[in-house]
DNA sequence: TCATTTTACGAAACCGATTTCGTGTTGACA
DNA sequence: TGTCAACACGAAATCGGTTTCGTAAAATGA
């Protein structure tokens, strides 16, 4: 890279010290007219740009946010770095961005390199590895060192920080008693397995439904699926129970188990009804197009940024951890029968 | 934030000066193994980390990869990203990432802060409406500067850097020529407005496939969707025409495409093939699945981050700007017929 | 005319590391 | 016993800025 312009050549080449660089560009009044005339001159002459290392280091702040994913080609994720974008960039800050790829391992460095004074705060959403070994000693040694942290979607109790949620029991019930409304009652349930806390809410969610309406839960009608085997495969198992309709905690899920139904012959939504989670393009563009709880991951990504700065700028006080859920609602198309 | 420990901090309390912190850290042989354990002892004791911004600001290099990219919410480009992580990672680097929103004063804005000494290098992708007014002086400011930049997707030949591509013309003549070969001959394009370049590409690889079979090009069946108005009533119009396939510049043309098709009562693929272009989600799970000509983000971003990381840190020959091409397939799916 | 205040600027400390160079103390060797 | 190398460590410079404090010269006031 070329030689950068320093304050140190201005300096020396317009026979000043650093610090009347320095002031003169910052148009303190303690430099006269003509000082700061000059050196501006030379300044925007030679495209003099401020390193923001030594800036950082002085102030002892980045502006900088941390964000770590579990994956990046995902609606809902990327809907939300969108949200954190937009809000940090409305208040000067950037966004440095990791992806633990739903590991635990990556998740741990990624937490390392980014605690060690590169960033003022960080937005982790949890990755499956680390849900499922429930070792959050990474995150306990953060909070410890008092760096700002806000958790979204997937978050637990044990670490102590700011959280944004969705109300995912709620959204549960709100898709299965959508369902259950227009006659669906066989309704089967396409999850995650149990450590994804997520999907354990929402199932939640289903099963309160039913019981409000009377109906026992029927667990042939839950369907866990392990990401590693064939999602497909697993999905058509529960086609061979009676079921009239899917809830499922994601739109693959759901896509999938659309065109099975399809596929064994069902009219969508006449004879059966799928409702889906995370309201991306794959539900917007399927035909019939698919009945989804939508997310706001632009919501959940401003908030969590809001709340974040928040705890960066305000001077440690007592500090009171927050939880934000932000209500998911559903967004009505072509896979269920309009509501009665 | 809680008082953050130092080298001063540990030199302090054990009575040694902080260049015998550092040394003894850096496992220096000279220092002698007492002090050594014992300052180690203490680090670990205390959780040291080296303030990550004192390294950066004495290296003169941050590890650090910005990324420019239009949108995020985009199945392409989080591929990209997902390739330029994971080809960063294994080298050591972090990327920072910022969205142009399509907006030129946006593109200028970021591309200012990060050419701040906040990064090593620069992956961008041009914005819409920077590629309108076609201002680059942005960019050429930046190559002045020598900060190593690569360009990727959408380039122009203005800016004298390393680029990364999709063989565009090649994937337009691709997909027009399967269409040809299995006797559609009626093909509308559905593409972008002229100054989107990749565009105009692939128009230029649909036009020679059409020439070379003698088939001369009708203009009332190129569509060129501007994206402020309605998109499928834009559409829509080119059925209007006699036609019997489609092949559309993105996945979201193509699935517009195909659904208003449907709806006019064509079978697809028997009466009406449809191809687009980005393999994402929509092609794979909408019905029929639809034939694409796939990008390979994930390559495109590996390449990129592969070509910026090589200029950062080979010091600064003679500078011979890249071009790489990653050649597009098609990638064959239900909406269109089996290859004859 | 002398004391005092402004004005305009420079020296030096600081942020948190690394690294070069210098030096006092040992120990080995002749 | 004198010399020299090895050892173990510290002082200070450096990265590129900002900021406090000190001060010579000019301006002001009595």
């Amino acid at each position: 890279m070329k030689q950068k312009i320093t304050i140190k050549t201005i300096a020396k080449e317009l026979g000043v010290s650093t610090s009347t660089v320095s002031k003169a560009l910052r148009d303190s009044h303690e430099i006269s007219i003509d000082t700061k005339d000059k050196i501006k001159a030379y300044a925007a002459m030679f495209n003099y740009k401020p390193n923001s290392l030594a800036l950082q280091l002085r102030n002892q702040k980045t502006k900088l946010i941390g964000v770590i994913l579990p994956r990046i080609v995902h609606h809902f994720f990327s809907t939300v770095i969108k949200g954190i974008e937009q809000g940090a960039s409305e208040k000067g800050y950037h966004i440095m961005v990791c992806f633990s790829n739903e590991s635990y391992k990556k998740e741990v460095e990624n937490l390392k390199v980014l605690s060690n004074g590169s960033v003022d705060g960080l937005i982790v959403s949890i990755a499956k590895e680390t849900l499922e070994t429930k070792d959050f000693t990474h995150f306990k040694d953060l909070v410890n060192e008092e760096i700002p942290l806000v958790l979204f979607d997937r978050v637990v109790d044990e670490i102590l920080c700011d959280k944004v949620v969705v109300d995912d029991v709620g959204a549960g019930y709100k898709a299965t008693e959508y369902l259950l409304n227009q006659n669906s009652l066989k309704i089967a349930l396409i999850t995650t397995p149990e450590h994804v806390n997520v999907g354990t809410l929402r199932r939640q969610g289903y099963e309160r439904a039913l019981s409000e309406k009377g109906i026992s839960v029927n667990k042939k009608l839950i369907i866990e699926v392990e990401e590693k085997e064939n999602i497909k495969a697993q999905i058509e198992r529960v086609f061979d129970q009676d079921i009239d309709a899917v809830f499922a905690v994601n739109e693959i899920y759901a896509a999938t188990a659309m065109r099975i139904a399809k596929e064994k012959g069902y009219k969508v939504p006449q004879e059966f009804s799928v409702i889906g989670f995370t309201d991306g393009l794959i539900s917007e563009y399927s035909s019939p197009s698919i009945t989804t709880i939508a997310q706001h991951g632009l919501e959940m990504g401003k908030q969590a940024v809001e709340v974040l700065i928040e705890r960066i700028e305000k001077e440690a006080e007592v500090y009171e951890p927050k939880k934000i859920v932000i209500s998911s609602n559903l967004k009505l198309r072509e896979s269920t029968k309009p509501s009665s």
